[in-house]
DNA sequence: GTATTTATACTGACCGGTCAGTTTAATACA
DNA sequence: TGTATTAAACTGACCGGTCAGTATAAATAC
């Protein structure tokens, strides 16, 4: 059964993608993959030139996902409202959604796992990693540049670019944490209190005063 | 100079360190430790009897130099400042400050590089990260938790324990970038604006007003 | 419409090298 | 004398990578 080689391309891309998330790209082996793959190890080298090329390989098709992703996501936050704060407000939600809904063993991102493997990729490939990043930063800090010329924040030098990267840092946090703890649902939350960050930020605060706190509001 | 048994095996954990803080530990071989720290093969298998004791002896190191960091800044915290808030806010400032003065190749958590390196580390090695983590969470947690005994926060339902672990996701989050962007900045000013999510949430604010922008405050 | 060719997909044994770890004999110090 | 260290040789498992050959199916030929 010769036919698609492609299929069994991704196939092999699925289940080298499982194991560097899990081990890292350096402890993944070409016959790991191979078993996992169910393939031979000549496939492998078949499909790619070398390990390095495999590593390559994923680093382009997971940045081209996160781009889908992403400009997926985008339309579906401008399409489900038409205030930019609404909007970036949405954009996190979407993904709170996926990361919800993410078995434990996808919980990562394959370029944090690299970022901590230093010398695999070249230049080229990390430079993927950098316009990924920014892609993320244009699209979300565009929205907050957007919200912020109609919200007026609680406070003065808001840098709606900088929000995007924590937001992106967030993401990667709560990865780690809930890697480390074991906790799936730390990335819901995390993402679900920077949403909170962005609304207090911006002003959009359910009313306070019903709660039962001594009163005083005046702070320090 | 075979005098300091201790000081060789300070050594070994030293250049080991590094190597795994920039290439993962996988990709870190017994050859490179002892070259990079100036002793012979039989000299770190004197020192420890495996790799992995290696990885244990890392993990534990890191982990009392941990404890003894967020000791030592709690306690500057509270000797500074009676306000429980303004303890959780100089406690993060005293580590902005270590982050700013890092060396790039020093940017980086060895918990989190060992997160995407799975089965390296056995249970208890494991658990001490746990702890650690654990720890952290305790001491930014209650002085944050006794803030808002004295602040009311401007939302409702703020989880002090939930704002320390993002606040260590943060600085994780910050790590990666910050390799990712080749941008060592970015560690302060990721710590610095979450710093003004706890002002802005616990209602210690700078005059709005003077900005120059179009006005209403109103939101939504 | 069967034989032949061609391109692609795939196999598994094999090779050279590297890795973690062992052993040994000699040596430096306190 | 015992602890710390060195240098070097060695083992065996495993690693990335190669290669000669097989299988398949569609295209081409007769």
């Amino acid at each position: 059964m010769p036919r698609d080689g492609n299929e069994t391309k991704q196939r092999i891309l699925d289940a080298a993608q499982a194991h560097v998330l899990e081990k890292g790209f350096a402890a993944t082996s070409v016959d790991d993959i191979q078993q996992a793959a169910g393939i031979s190890r000549g496939t492998f080298f078949y499909h790619f030139p070398s390990k390095d090329d495999l590593a390559r390989a994923l680093i382009v098709r997971y940045g081209q996902a996160d781009y889908t992703f992403v400009e997926g996501f985008r339309e579906r936050a401008e399409r489900l409202a038409t205030d930019p704060l609404q909007r970036a407000l949405i954009f996190l939600a979407l993904h709170e959604d996926v990361f919800q809904e993410m078995q434990p063993e996808e919980a990562g991102c394959l370029f944090a796992s690299f970022s901590y493997e230093a010398g695999v990729l070249d230049d080229e490939t990390e430079a993927i990693i950098v316009e990924s990043i920014e892609h993320w930063r244009r699209v979300l800090g565009g929205m907050l540049e957007e919200a912020m010329l109609q919200h007026s924040p609680v406070m003065e030098d808001v840098d709606p670019y900088l929000l995007a990267d924590l937001a992106y840092g967030v993401f990667q946090g709560a990865f780690i944490l809930s890697r480390s703890l074991g906790d799936k649902g730390l990335m819901s939350s995390h993402i679900r209190e920077f949403r909170r960050y962005l609304e207090v930020l911006f002003g959009v605060v359910p009313a306070r005063g019903t709660r039962t706190e001594t009163g005083s509001a005046a702070p320090l």
